[in-house]
DNA sequence: ATCCGTCAAGCAACCGATTTCTTGACGCGT
DNA sequence: ACGCGTCAAGAAATCGGTTGCTTGACGGAT
């Protein structure tokens, strides 16, 4: 790792800095030749002290800022990370953009923030710049794990970190939890407070970590010997709202709830509003998911959560593992999670669980 | 260490290069000069239609992509976009960058995301990127009106657009919403519902958006005859939760109150519901910001809403005409707010509306 | 004393597209 | 016929760091 000297720049005194300063120009100032401003400004330890002290003041004097264009041509590469999600303003996305942001930031790089609405086409187009951008690495949480363009990505030496969501390509890491793990826990819980009843708000069954929950929640009502009772709010909140107002209506209304997202807690909440159901009285609930709201919403919900932080640091990690060429060979991080019991589950079997 | 197999082929041979197809191999294919080629691709009007035919033909044939780094070199500039925000998980600005964004993809350009967490260090950090990175433009929230840097950004020639929050330097553009009128708005619509005894939950008075949503109520109760009644909230949720806990234990409990910001409504929310006052029928409350979650809590929250997608919109229009030479002077929108009445405002005058 | 290895520093060839400056061809007016 | 303007296309000079290769100096080994 050598050190860079564009990040100890921040002196503020001649806010006036002339652009244009090139490094021949520093270097005729400093007596050396470019190479020698380029070997210290890279931190190249072959230089001798007394031209490294001469070039440094020289920059210094100069204020000289080395043109990053120029660097990322002849390396061929950028300083730059992509992040590819499908929504930033849903909240686990936000939080992870936020995470990445200020590792890459710690340690000399930008973030391009790619959004992919969920749709294929835009997904393939910004991989297709980050190839043309020469980015340094990508995380990316995709909305079709077979791109085709994923590989020519690896192919095309740019390391892929998968987050949240695998992808086909088996070069690529991986930083995922275990979604079936997620609503097993959150059902689970409820089945341990005494419910029989339970119902799932499931996610979109096209997706990988739709599927999954919903495997999870069947799970842990077979194993209990209970029959399964789903419904779709396809990961969005009016769905949400609509199935579960549906559901209300029906006899055996169920005494307990998982719902798959964030989102979807939302058009739940609201459904049993309307519906005068009361939390957790007459129903508990669990999410998946642990948004900035969940405390606040009345009665605090209790969630399995994501360690987004964390797994934001692992995609880090091995992004710049794979960039350094510390590794060679894929890793698949498997990030547990955790239940933050909070009220709207009601007080079943003591809330010994963290 | 990886790639060094781009040992370059120099000596004539001219074999296939399967990595790196660059303009000249293109225009020998072509039997036309790179000049050509690179005048083709970039629609330079000039070059007959069967040279044009030959280029792209050539270009198709051995599916040709410009190295972007290059370009940056040569034009000395990208087309990327910074965007800087004080935090990306709050609501308001994920939709902003979201928007952004979107639009910035519609144009073939890129947005770089920059997180300041307010820390006016970071946000010199970023800008100085932004101006080594030779970015197209930028769009940025402040922490620090008064910032240096973006007097130096705009020196070098890069477009600057304010967001949100105004900059000192008279040539930075500005897209941004009337802060006064915002709370005013709200605190009349209480008033209107009959309250006399409103409360406001203020941000931090060291901001600009602070102060003036603060004076917005101040200005509202003043000219009704009644006198205001403000508590400290920060802008953050926790504090307050705090600050209104405490405020409805005071003796003459306020019937209405207005609150700064989404985060501080989920605090609000928090202490309303713990008191177990009800709302509307306790009290009433007005928010400004209308995040996404604000339909759907108990009960449905009635909001003084920015226009995000529209401010996003004449932001990227203003930098746009900037960047594209259409406009010297700087110019400044203000746009109008938007009064979303829920139910949590109870039913003072007009109707309501989900 | 000669030679070789080592190390520091410089030279110059890149990286690949853009763009200015030329050149050459053609047409038209005098 | 000559000359000038117009237009299309190419040659070549950038843009500004980086880095492989070379040179020169110095010290120790032979």
């Amino acid at each position: 790792m050598l050190a860079d000297v564009s990040e100890t720049i921040s002196r503020d005194g001649g806010s006036k800095v002339p652009r244009g300063i090139t490094i021949s120009r520093v270097a005729s100032e400093a007596r050396v030749s470019p190479a020698t401003v380029s070997r210290v400004l890279n931190g190249d330890p072959r230089v001798g002290e007394e031209y490294r002290i001469r070039v440094m003041s020289a920059v210094e004097m100069l204020g000289y800022r080395p043109n990053r264009l120029a660097r990322n041509l002849r390396r061929q590469r950028t300083a730059t990370i992509g992040v590819l999600v499908s929504d930033i303003k849903n909240p686990h996305f936000s939080e992870a953009v936020h995470a990445l942001e200020r590792l890459a930031f710690g340690r000399g790089h930008q973030v391009l923030v790619c959004n992919t609405d969920e749709t294929p086409e835009k997904e393939r187009a910004y991989l297709e710049t980050m190839i043309d951008e020469r980015v340094l690495g990508v995380v990316l949480s995709t909305s079709n794990p077979g791109e085709p363009t994923i590989t020519t990505l690896i192919d095309s030496g740019i390391p892929v970190v998968a987050f949240d969501r695998e992808v086909a390509d088996p070069r690529a890491d991986a930083v995922i939890v275990d979604n079936i793990r997620a609503s097993r826990m959150a059902t689970e819980r409820l089945l341990a407070a005494g419910h029989t009843d339970i119902a799932f708000v499931s996610g979109r069954t096209e997706v990988e970590t739709g599927i999954e929950r919903m495997q999870g929640y069947d799970l842990a009502m077979r194993a209990a010997g209970l029959e399964p009772r789903v419904v779709l709010g396809g990961f969005r909140a009016e769905l949400a709202h609509d199935a579960v107002t549906e559901l209300l209506r029906e006899d055996p209304r169920p005494t307990g709830l998982v719902v798959a997202n964030n989102l979807m807690t939302l058009g739940t909440l609201r459904a049993l509003h309307e519906a005068g159901v009361r939390v957790p009285d007459d129903i508990g609930i669990i999410a998946i998911d642990d948004p900035p709201w969940a405390p606040f919403v009345s009665p605090p919900l209790t969630c399995v959560a994501q360690p987004v932080d964390r797994m934001a640091a692992d995609a880090m990690e091995l992004l710049l593992d794979r960039v350094d060429g510390r590794r060679d060979q894929p890793r698949r991080i498997v990030q547990p999670l955790e239940l933050r019991v909070r009220a709207s589950c009601g007080t079943g079997t003591g809330a010994a669980k963290t």
